[in-house]
DNA sequence: TGAAATGTTGGGGCG
DNA sequence: ACGCCCCAACATTTC
C-alpha cells in the first residue's frame, strides 16, 4: 500500500537540534506533507557509547530549546524512547506516515542502524531519505589521487578546502512557518526522562552554557566578532577565554558547519578579519571532518588502535592511579586543574586537553581507552569520532598522530602556557596562594613558602603519584617494545 | 600541537 | 697578546 500525499512526515532528528539549514526538515518542507518532528532516546543501539551523563545535561536542554523554536513555526516535538528501529516502526503505524526524513549519523552502531531502518522503510513503501548536515564534507568524498582515504590531515584538508570552494555551498533558511499532522501520537515528557542530575547537582558548574540554537548562533557571533582575530595566538592559553567553544553545539548539530564556514568567510569579505586567522580557526573545523573521516573508514577507531603496532603496547593496569586522574589529584597541577574545570564545568580547554591526555596515557602508561571512556561521561561536547581520534591522537597510535616519544613535562606546559597560574588557581584553589615561580611544582617549594602559601604537600594538595623523569624514561622503555 | 641530550660557537676571565 | 677553560646561547639530534 501507498501512503497517500497527505500522510505525514516525520522528521527524526538526532544529532541536528536545529531548524536552520537543517536538510531533512527542508525535505519535509518541500514534500507539502504534515510535519511530525520526532526525538528518540536509544540507549539501547549505541552499547557501550550511550551518552553520557554531561551529554544527557545538555540534551535535556537542546530539547527545551528545540521543542520551542518548533513550537513558534507551528510544529510539536514528539519524544519517545527506546530502540530506534522499533520506536520508528510504531510511530509510523501510529501516524500513518507516509515518509521519514532524517540527517545522518556517522558512528558505526548509527550507520548500520539507519541503513536498516531505511531499507525497512522503503520495503513498506514509505519514502526514507537522509541528509548531510553535520559535515562541510562527506568522509567517502574526500580522497587522494589513488582513491584512499587520507591518514595525514594536512594534504586531507588541503583537498577537502579544495572541494569546498569549487562548489556553491548550499544552505538552507531557517523555516518561517509549517503544518502539523491533525492528530499526534503521545509524546513522552521530556522531565521524565530524568536527564538531569538531582542529588548530588554536579552540574552547577555548567550554568554558563547556553545549549540550543540560539546559543549556538550567539557563541559563533561572538566568536567570529572578535576572540577569533587572537585565536591563532591565544588559543592555547587556558586562562584566557580565546577559543571559541563551539563544541558541544556542534556535536548536537544546533549549529552547520556549512553556516560556520559562510559566516567566516562573509567575515573574511568584509576585511574584518585576516586570512590567516580565518584558515587557523576553519582547520580546526577541519580537524573534526578529519576526525569523522578516519572513524568512518575505521569503524574500530574508539576501541582498536589506529597503527596496528600499538596493539603490543604494554599498558598497564592501576585503579588508584586511574582515579587520581579522574579526580584532578595527581599532585601535578596543570593536570589537575584541567580535570577539575572538565568535572566542574563539562568542557576542557584544548591544550589543557593534550597535557592531561599524555599524563594518563605516558606518566601513567595508562590505555588511552580508559581517558577516552572518562571523557566521554564527563564532556559536553563527547563526540565518538572527535574523542576517539584525539585520544589517539595523543597516544601515538593515531593517524597523522603525535609521535609516541613527544612527552609533555607537565611543569613546562603549565610554566609556558600558564605562566602565572592564573588557570590553575582558578580550578585549584588549595593552591590560589602559592606564588608563580612554585605553582607548577609545588612540592619543590622551600618550607617557608608552603608555609606562607598554607599548603601542606600531601595533605592540602597531593604529592605527585609519579616523578616525571622516572615516567618519562619508563614511558620510552615501554615504547621499545613496539618500536 | 615537545623535551632532553648532545653538539657547536663565541665571548670573557685569567694565567 | 695568546691560549685555555668555562659556559651561556643557540643548533642539531635523539627519544
Amino acid at each position: 500500500m501507498t501512503a497517500s500525499p497527505s500522510a505525514p512526515a516525520i522528521v527524526w532528528f538526532r544529532q541536528d537540534l536545529r531548524l536552520a539549514d537543517n536538510p531533512a526538515l527542508h525535505a519535509a518542507l518541500k514534500s507539502g506533507r504534515p510535519i511530525l518532528p520526532v526525538y528518540i532516546l536509544d540507549n539501547i543501539t549505541p552499547g557501550e557509547w550511550k551518552m553520557g551523563a554531561a551529554s544527557h545535561w545538555w540534551l535535556h536542554h537542546s530539547l527545551e530549546a528545540l521543542a520551542k523554536s518548533l513550537k513558534a513555526i507551528g510544529l510539536p516535538l514528539i519524544l519517545k524512547r527506546g530502540e530506534s528501529g522499533s520506536v520508528m516502526n510504531t510511530l509510523v503505524k501510529e501516524s500513518g506516515a507516509g515518509a521519514v526524513y532524517w540527517n545522518r549519523c556517522y558512528e558505526p552502531y548509527a550507520t548500520v542502524r539507519d541503513a536498516t531502518i531505511k531499507e525497512n522503510l522503503r520495503a513498506d513503501d514509505i519514502a526514507a531519505e537522509s541528509y548531510n548536515a553535520s559535515l562541510l564534507v562527506e568522509p567517502w568524498e574526500v580522497e587522494n589521487a589513488q582513491g584512499n582515504h587520507f591518514k595525514v590531515f594536512t594534504p586531507f584538508w588541503r583537498r577537502a578546502v579544495e572541494q569546498l570552494l569549487e562548489r556553491e555551498m548550499k544552505t538552507f533558511p531557517y523555516p518561517t512557518k509549517a503544518n502539523a499532522p491533525a492528530t499526534l501520537p503521545t509524546s513522552d515528557v521530556l522531565d521524565e526522562w530524568k536527564l538531569l542530575p538531582t542529588q548530588p547537582n554536579w552540574a552547577e558548574g555548567f550554568a554558563h552554557w547556553t545549549p540550543g540554537e540560539k546559543g549556538a548562533e550567539q557563541a559563533l557571533l561572538a566568536f567570529t566578532d572578535s576572540a577569533i582575530r587572537y585565536y591563532r595566538v591565544e588559543r592555547d592559553f587556558p586562562a584566557q577565554e580565546s577559543t571559541s567553544r563551539l563544541s558541544p553545539h556542534l556535536h548536537f548539530g544546533e549549529i552547520s558547519p556549512r553556516l560556520i564556514w559562510k559566516h567566516v568567510y562573509h567575515q573574511l569579505d568584509a576585511e574584518r578579519i585576516k586570512p590567516a586567522d580565518a584558515q587557523k580557526f576553519l582547520s580546526e573545523v577541519g580537524w573534526r571532518e578529519f576526525s569523522y573521516s578516519l572513524l568512518y573508514h575505521f569503524p574500530a577507531l574508539p576501541q582498536k588502535p589506529f597503527q596496528e603496532k600499538f596493539a603490543a603496547f604494554p599498558w598497564e593496569k592501576n585503579d588508584k592511579a586511574l582515579l587520581a586522574w579522574q579526580r584532578g589529584m595527581t599532585g601535578y597541577p596543570i593536570v589537575d586543574a584541567g580535570m577539575r574545570e572538565l568535572w566542574q564545568t563539562g568542557w576542557m580547554h584544548n591544550r589543557v586537553r593534550m597535557i592531561v591526555a599524555s599524563f594518563l596515557t605516558k606518566h601513567l602508561l595508562l590505555p588511552w581507552q580508559e581517558g577516552a571512556k572518562w571523557f566521554w561521561d564527563t564532556l559536553l561536547d563527547a563526540d565518538l569520532a572527535n574523542n576517539s581520534a584525539s585520544w589517539q591522537w595523543v597516544a601515538g597510535s593515531g593517524a597523522d598522530a603525535a609521535p609516541y616519544f613527544r612527552i609533555f613535562n607537565p611543569i613546562l606546559q603549565g610554566e609556558k602556557f600558564d605562566e602565572k597560574g592564573e588557570y590553575i588557581r582558578r580550578f585549584v584553589p588549595e593552591l590560589k596562594n602559592m606564588p608563580k615561580e612554585y605553582i607548577h611544582a609545588p612540592w619543590k617549594a622551600p618550607e617557608w613558602i608552603l608555609k606562607q602559601a598554607k599548603v601542606v604537600i600531601g595533605k592540602d594538595y597531593p604529592a605527585p603519584i609519579v616523578n616525571h623523569e622516572m615516567a618519562r624514561d619508563r614511558a620510552l622503555e615501554a615504547y621499545k617494545n613496539i618500536k
